[in-house]
Order: structure tokens, then sequence, then C-alpha cells
DNA sequence: GGTTATGTTGACCGTCCGGTCAAGCTTTCC
DNA sequence: GGAAAGCTTGACCGGACGGTCAACATAACC
């Protein structure tokens, strides 16, 4: 039945890799599963039965690649906080401070809006006390946001926006852009639409430049 | 043993009221109790043993005045709404614009200062997609944003404040001031201070100021 | 081809949880 | 004083959940 010409490649990379490409891709389908199962009921709401069924996979199959139901949540938030914190990219010393500001905003705001669930479950761990996630916070976050402080705190010293706490603007802008997610359905049922879209996203664009570019006097 | 007088008084409000009162004081206290647990553990990782514990009855007896888990949950998220909807009584159409947004954005800083848990409940229960509150977010809250957009649209058009849809700069200043509540862990972890103090609010509520008046053309 | 390492899975287990209940206690009312 | 109504509580129940395991399947290696 099978035609294929044997194979007298014992060694090839592509052969010996197959089990390790397998174990990623069910690790990743496990990962995807889970993000929308804890997202949608936390970590103590989601059973491991749920989120084997998301991943259409026996529930021991998702013991045997993580263990614990708290490793597989500590992974899921471990690859979320990177794409979290890879988002302060647009603030560097040479760039002009506006356009700087701009382009971290919109960012955060595509963010909340094609992934609104990996907000939420970021935002829940937070709001627990971040058992799983204040090392990294204490660590990896706030040498970041010193670092993106000192270059604010530079633009400041030359006059080129107003001078404010540059750690309590980026907790503003935090919350004002990942509110779209974490607090989708508050916004949701306030403006009485169905779901947020294009149009929700571009007013909440808006009004977030406005008031940090204006609170900034980086805009007339 | 007992040398009080008899008492001579069967229909005195104050005997009558007895255990009224004393059924609306079991109520306060499993109701406070309530408050601590849910916050900290989210409804799902909250159990009715805890919260016995914490108000210090049996099990039993949250039963007995609150019938189901989902009930006494409903009661406090119904109690909190309240609170957390009278916060806009600043914005009146005869104020000053730059008056009543700052004495607004002072009272619900405040209230994230004062009442932490209550701003992480209402968090929590947004963010699961407001099973039991969407009733009242998509009627009383709908509502009342729509009263005070109108306020804010008027003063406005008498070219008072800067145009922007009133409705997302709700949504802005309700983000900005409960994540100092509701994400307090991650501010207390970036500023590397053991809690939030009086200095953390006050950088807070500039930051907030700052953005909000400055933004909306209030303040040069 | 045979042996070993790696994956897969249904069945099972101990624990915890929300909720019930019956028995006893206290207040109210006559 | 005594009956009725309201309140308190320890003990208990059924179900769900996280996690384990042994038996089996598949791939890797010689």
């Amino acid at each position: 039945m099978d035609h294929r010409p044997p194979d007298h490649r014992p060694l090839d990379h592509r052969l010996l890799g197959r089990r390790a490409q397998q174990r990623q891709q069910r690790r990743a389908q496990i990962l995807a599963a889970a993000e929308q199962v804890f997202a949608a009921a936390g970590f103590e709401g989601a059973s491991m039965a749920a989120i084997a069924g998301a991943a259409g996979l026996p529930k021991a199959n998702l013991h045997y690649y993580f263990g614990t139901k708290e490793a597989l949540y500590a992974a899921l938030l471990e690859e979320l906080l990177q794409l979290w914190l890879s988002a302060t990219e647009a603030i560097r010393p040479e760039s002009e401070p506006a356009a700087a500001l701009e382009a971290y905003i919109r960012a955060k705001m595509a963010w909340s809006r094609r992934r609104p669930q990996a907000s939420k479950l970021f935002a829940n761990e937070v709001l627990r006390g971040a058992p799983l996630l204040s090392a990294h916070l204490a660590g990896g976050l706030r040498e970041l946001v010193e670092a993106k402080s000192a270059v604010l705190r530079g633009w400041m010293a030359e006059g080129r926006m107003a001078a404010v706490e540059p750690r309590h603007l980026f907790f503003a802008i935090w919350a004002m852009t990942q509110t779209y997610a974490d607090f989708e359905t508050q916004i949701r049922l306030v403006l009485d639409v169905p779901a947020l879209g294009e149009a929700e996203f571009e007013a909440g664009v808006a009004t977030v430049l406005r008031l940090v570019l204006g609170g900034l006097a980086l805009r007339a």
C-alpha cells in the first residue's frame, strides 16, 4: 500500500527531529487551548478536563506534557509576558517623543484587540496578587520600566515633553489600553454594541492619544 | 443571678426589632468577610468554608442567610455597584468642568485607596464577562453614563472643554483610577515599595489629573 | 527484528466543595 | 407558661476536580 521509497537516511535531522517536532506542536496546541479556557474562567474556574476538551486531547496527556495545572498556567504566563514586554521597543532615546508614545499606544491597543484573552489572563494573575509572576514583575518588568523611564526623563530634561513621573505615566497608559481587552464586557454594554469593532478601537485610540499627548504638551 | 427589672414593654419597637437588628448585623458580618475572600481568591477560588472562617460563623449559617454562594456573591456585587455609581455626583451641568472632573477623579482614586478589595471584586466580575452584573451594566450604568455624557457634551458645545467622545473619556478615567486598586501588586513591584501609601496615590492623582485636564485643554 | 525510550489513554483515587438536614436552641407572641 | 416561628450548627452527601497509573502504541536505535 505504501509506495514511498525506503528511507536510507537514519541520521537525517528531519527524521531525528520528528518526535521533537510533534512534541512542540502538542505543547502549542495545549497552550492555545489553555489560554482560551484560563482567560474565560480564571485559574480556579478552569478545569484540566475543559482544557483537554478544548485541545481535543485526553486529560492525562496534558499532565504528561506539563505535569500540573499550575505548571501549565505558569508556562502560559511566561510566554505572554514576553509579548507584553516587547511592545516598549518604540521608546528609544533617538525617537521623537510624540511619535514614540503614539507608536507605543497603538501597539498596546492593537494587542488588546488581537489578543484579548492574553490580556485578561495577565490581568487575572495580577489581580490575585501575581503569585506566579511576582518574581518577573519585580525583575524583568521593573528593569524595563526603569530603562524606558530614563529615556522619558531625558526628553523631559531637554524640554521636549512636560515633566511627569514616568512610571505613573506607564501605569496610566497600560490601564487605558488594556481596559479595552480586560473590561471589554463593560465597554460593550455601555456602548450598547454587540462586540467591540474597528470603530470602537479607533475611538479608544483617539481618546488615549489625546489624553497622553495633550497631557504631556506634545500637541497644541 | 439576673437582677434586671422585668420588661413591661412587649410592644416596644426596640424589643420587636431585636431579631431584625441581629439579622442585619449578621448579614453585614458575612458580606464583609465575603468581600475579603472573594477579592483575594475570585469567585471560583473562594470557598464557603473560607468565608465562614473569616466571618467566624459555621458554614451552614451563611447558607441560611444567603441560600447559595452565587446569591451571596450577587448581593455583594449589587451593594458595591451603588458605591461605584455614586461617585459621578460631582459632574453636574452647573459645575465648572475642571473642578468637576478633578473632584470625580479624586473620588475614584480615594475609593481605590480605601476599598481596593471592592474594586478588585468588581474587576474580577467584569473580567469574567459579568455573568451576574450584565443586566445592571446595560441598565443603570449605561443610563448614568449617558446622562453624564450629555453634561460633558454641553460643556464641549459651549467651548469650555475640548471635544472628545465622552464615553471613552469615562473608560479612560475608570481605567486609570481603578488600576491603583486592581493592579496594585504590579504597581507596588515596579515602584519597589512594600505597599502603596499616601505618596504613591498622590503621584497617581497628579498624573491622572495632568492627562485628563491637560488632554481636555482645561489647564494651560 | 528486537530492544529501549518516548507518547497515549481509559480507568481510577483521595480530596475538597457547595449544599442539605435534622436536632437543638432562642426569641416572640398569646 | 407554652406553642410557634425563627435561628444555629455539626454531620453528612453527591459530584467535580487534580492527579496517578498501568497497559498499550509508536518511534528510535542497534
